[in-house]
This record gives C-alpha cells, structure tokens and sequence, in this order.
DNA sequence: CGAAAATAACTGCATATGCATGTAAACCAC
DNA sequence: GTGGTTTACATGCATATGCAGTTATTTTCG
C-alpha cells in the first residue's frame, strides 16, 4: 500500500515467518529430529536410519529406486544414507539381476539392531504424542501424509 | 503376541513407517523445501536462507544467539548458513560490542534481493494452500507451531 | 584485583539433502 | 544386430544439520 517501497514490510516480514509452509515444517522437522536422535543415540542410529530399516524389513530384498520412492527421499540421498549403515554391516548391498540395479537388504545386525530400536523409538514416539496431545498428534501426522501426496503429486 | 521373535513383526514396522512423528515430518520437509527451492532458483535463494533474510529485515542488526532462537536454529547451523549469503554479500558480520558476539545485518543487496523473494515466496506458498485447501493448510501450520513450542520446552 | 565459571561463537567430524552430470546396462527401433 | 534412447545408480559440488570440543571474552566471586 505504501506509494515508495523502502523494503519489504514488518508486516509482511511476520507472515511470512509466521505462515511459510516450509519454514514450519523445517522448523518442526529439526526440533523433532533432535529429539529423536537423543533417544536413538545410545544404539547410533540417527532418525533418517531407522526408516530404512524398518522399510527394508518390510520389503525384503529390494533395490534403491524402490527403496528411495518408500521414503520418499532422493536416490541420490539415499546412495549417502545407506554408506553409515553399510559401513556397520547393517545392510547388504549386492548387483541386481537386472545389472543395473543393487539388491538391497536387511543384514542379520541390521535385524537385531532394529529390535533393540523399537523400544527407544516407541519412548521418543510417545513423547511427542503426549506433549502434542493424542487428538492434535493425529490431525497433524493426517496432514502431514496428506501434504506429502498432494505436493508430491502436483 | 508372538512365541519367538522372528525380528520385528511386519505389522510394527508398518505402524513405524505410518505414524512416526519424525519420519512425517522429514518427508514432508523434503517434499515442500524442494519445492520451495524450485521456486526460488531463479534469484539463487534457498528455503533455507530465506527466513533468514526476512528475519534479519524484521529485527535489524542482531547476534548470532537472537538469530539463531528466532529461526529455531542451532547457532552451530546458523554459522554455515550464513556463509553463502556473507559471500554475495547478501548480510554483513561485524564485531559486536560485547566482543565475543557478532552483529549480523542485512546488507543493501540482501533488501534488494528480499524485495525479489516475495513474489516468488507467494507463489510457493500458494502452491502448498492450494494443494492442501486452506482449511487443512491452516491446521497444518497450527499444528506444526503447537509442535515446536511442545517439543522444544520439553 | 585475579582466578574460576559462564557465555558467544567457531571448527572438526559425521551425516543429510538434492542438482547436474557421468557411466553402465537394458531396451527399442529399424 | 547395431545405434539411439531410456533407465538405474554413482559422483562432484554446494548447502543443511548438530554434537563435541576449542577459543576468546565477559562475568562472578573470593
């Protein structure tokens, strides 16, 4: 409204900090990810790890592009993902039959390390359950999915 | 409910992939930054250096420890981020009065290019509102601030 | 005042993220 | 069946993220 610009407006500046739909997730995102890296540290694994344990568990032997769409992550990130847990012997990765592809699966530490991260995921879980409330934890991991589809998809 | 564990029953994993606070949020930080960064190319801005731009505009010179509370950002990280802008000269870094801190401000270009953002900015933003309908949009966004005041304060 | 404690920021390390580009293998068309 | 296209993955580059530990300064207290 003002007839000379002399910079973007207060006003403006705090709505667009207040609504940006990125700098809230972002901002969600790292808070969470903290917390869930604390309650994972005792075992190592960081929160973009156990995913893809769990996935890998769930879907047997599979290869990279299928695992990256899963996750909905970039094959190039999860090329660097993988490194940490292969390094550990958590994974196996082998050539596919197709020769292009890798064959990747859940070794056998990989298995057992997964089971000693259930529990400590369910206690980071829980705690962010019960400090958000189970009604307003509900709507937000709804939306949430619901935002990874239809942005996804456009 | 198993007699032996096999490993981590198929029916978990699901329920850790579908309902995981973190692994959510991640994807849906990956999704909407992306497209955010899309958005921005064209004046070289990423999603992350953005806020810092508007936050900047909207506190004037400040310290690293204020810059880095505001954007919900280790100061660690805020070190790094700001490297890229310093080097276009986008923010300027002096000695602070009290010498240990720095007084960061924004820069005569950074205005300049905030002033360029915005519009980009609104496209973006009106991407994710559209997508999601403002109803579910807004309850997004109140959610993910519940969760970063939650979580944090714990 | 001077030593210990606290604070602000930076660095080394490790990982996360994705674009542009490179490489190899499979597929397709003629 | 060979040459162009497509597909699957990896690498180089740049940035994002935060812990542990360091350095410089300020504050606190005996």
């Amino acid at each position: 409204m003002d007839i000379q610009s002399n910079g973007v407006s207060p006003a403006k500046c705090n709505e667009m900090l207040t609504v940006c739909t990125a700098l809230n997730l972002r901002k969600a995102s790292r808070v969470v990810t903290k917390l869930f890296d604390e309650v994972l540290r005792p075992i190592g694994l960081r929160s973009t790890q156990l995913p893809i344990l769990v996935t890998l568990r769930l879907l047997g032997p599979t290869t990279m592009s299928q695992l990256s769409a899963e996750l909905v992550m970039s094959p190039t990130t999860l090329t660097r993902n993988l490194k940490p847990l292969l390094k550990r012997g958590m994974v196996h990765v082998l050539a596919g039959e197709d020769r292009r592809t890798r064959e990747i699966s859940l070794a056998e530490p990989g298995r057992i390390l997964l089971e000693e991260a259930v529990p400590l995921w369910e206690v980071a879980q829980g705690i962010t359950v019960e400090s958000l409330g189970q009604a307003r934890w509900r709507s937000l991991i709804d939306e949430l999915s619901a935002a990874v589809e239809v942005v996804q998809a456009r």
